[in-house]
DNA sequence: GTGGTCTAGACCACT
DNA sequence: GTGGTCTAGACCACG
């Protein structure tokens, strides 16, 4: 897979590939031509071990966004359920960093100021 | 002292008293006839050991926003470089935030919504 | 681990620990085939409680000097940093020093003496 | 009298007592018209506890380098004694320092540098 | 009274 | 196994 996983960040190893696993679904990159790599694959493309993938899988299938199919392998879900559950914690944590550095004395011009960049950078 | 710790929520207690902490001395709550509270007074009041506290206020310490001075207690340090890390921290946090939400799809104009309430708020 | 601390110094055992780590870190001592001893081993190693080693270890970690891997162990960081950082510790000790021996009636040739005995002996 | 005690160094307050001591002493600035302040004095001009400059003067008596003469007062002793003992003591450290320096990979002529740029200071 | 250090245990999450 | 956190005690030096 795409990516590796970081020894060193005090983040689990099971919550940077769920982070991961995340953004690939709401991309998109994930399809019938394109399924989600099954466990053994993608704890070996990582050098991390299986129940490592195992516990990230497990869930996402209990939040609903795969579907174990025994036997099988993953398969996407609810996709745009995720995007939404996501989206609204990124408002409420956005609506209280904004409502703390108003508190520090911070400007709402600068603030704006950090919006317009946001927007002007590229898409990743 | 005024708030309680929380033991279910997953965040060490040290970390919870060094939040609260910081916040009263951004406030500036704490000086010469409001010192900060020792480690056994503030330990006793919240319910917990006198070494998590000790953790707590050395931390604070080797960061110089606090001073231990054996024998008599702890003084407020460096208020503005305190207020000043925060800001930097907060600001790229909001910048990172921000940029999530435009690839989620969000908006600029309703950012710019949520940004308006922020300000129009009431200071706490 | 290869030392004994000494419980009547009145110095602190985790700084005790934290100079002996000090020293071989920067004699490169530990790599990936020689690790940083496990806080368990070394305590038990060292006739210490736990915290102790936790202690020092930790601090050193606050200090960007060893990376604690969750689970895994702790690991050397920035060595070069630590090298720079004693460097300029002890050259403003020399130069204290060596201004205190000037007012003490200390003649200058006598110090270019025990300069010269200093590179004259053998490096251990 | 000349100095002010600094509550925020982590030297305890008896310790700077005596270094500000001995350095008037072995200025020679104690002699039969300019006596070493008495306790009560020295305590008030310093905003100090009492017993705390009465234990930088005893162990100062233990040492040989005052003498008390009940209900008159301190006087200096063996000043030559101190001199000596003290600059010992600073040429152990001298040694020492220039040996870790010289293990840190610091070169001769540096030192030399540092140790010309000592003497060619002024005298305090 | 204050902070500073240390011990001997315990439980947790992660690999 | 690893590190991370916490508790309940203890003793010390300082003012």
């Amino acid at each position: 897979m795409w990516f590796r996983v970081d020894y060193h960040s005090g983040v689990p190893i099971y919550e940077q590939i769920k982070e991961r696993i995340k953004e690939a679904i709401l991309k998109g990159e994930f399809d019938d031509s394109n399924p989600v790599p099954s466990v053994r694959e993608l704890a070996k493309a990582l050098g991390v071990n299986v129940n490592t993938v195992v516990r990230a899988y497990r869930e996402f299938e209990m939040e609903g966004f795969l579907r174990a199919q025994p036997g099988v392998g993953y398969f996407v879900g609810d996709v745009e359920r995720l995007r939404e559950k996501i989206l609204c914690d990124k408002l409420q944590q956005l609506s209280l960093l904004l409502k703390e550095l108003r508190d520090l004395g911070f400007s709402k011009e600068d603030a704006l100021r950090i919006l317009e960049d946001a927007w002007r950078g590229e898409v990743r």
